[in-house]
DNA sequence: GATATGATTGTTTCC
DNA sequence: GGAAACAATCATATC
């Protein structure tokens, strides 16, 4: 929608860091490492993809490319209604909200530990697992 | 063998 | 506020 391929011009340019091992690109300052950060949350879009992806997978056994993927997630989640993106929106934004939960116990732990750990602390909450997991139960239905 | 690349959009994050 | 990174995916290519 509207200018959403601000970035995507750019990265298309070739400068896609992609995020797996490479180096992460400039701002790396995150990749880095910190393996106990939390990884941001699927946009309704990538929800979206993920069902896609399986759908596509049966349709098109031979597909190679996950970039065709892509771009036919694209195409057809521009011809999606609201109405249709609806659900995948709810959901992203519970994953957001999980996120929130998480970050600020990342933010917690590097403030109050600030490199040590307490680990019993850890223990004790593991955060987000627990809640996660009770909390996607929600969106079951 | 290990890692980068290909594309998509949305969200987050940093300056 | 804007620009850039990063989130998933996986066969293929390159080193």
């Amino acid at each position: 929608m509207k200018g959403g391929q601000t970035k995507s011009d750019s990265i298309q340019t070739g400068n896609k860091l992609k995020s797996k091992g490479a180096g992460a690109g400039k701002r790396a300052k995150k990749a880095a490492k910190d393996p106990n950060k939390p990884k941001r949350p699927p946009s309704a879009f990538f929800v979206f993809m993920e069902g896609f992806r399986k759908q596509y997978k049966e349709d098109n056994p031979d597909n190679k490319s996950v970039a065709v993927v892509g771009k036919a997630g694209g195409a057809k989640w521009k011809n999606m209604t609201d109405a249709e993106k609806a659900p995948y929106v709810q959901k992203a934004e519970k994953r957001k909200t999980e996120y929130n939960k998480n970050i600020q116990a990342y933010n917690t732990k590097l403030a109050g530990g600030g490199g040590n750990n307490d680990e019993s602390d850890k223990s004790k909450s593991e955060i987000n697992d627990d809640d996660v997991q009770s909390g996607e139960n929600e969106d079951e239905d």
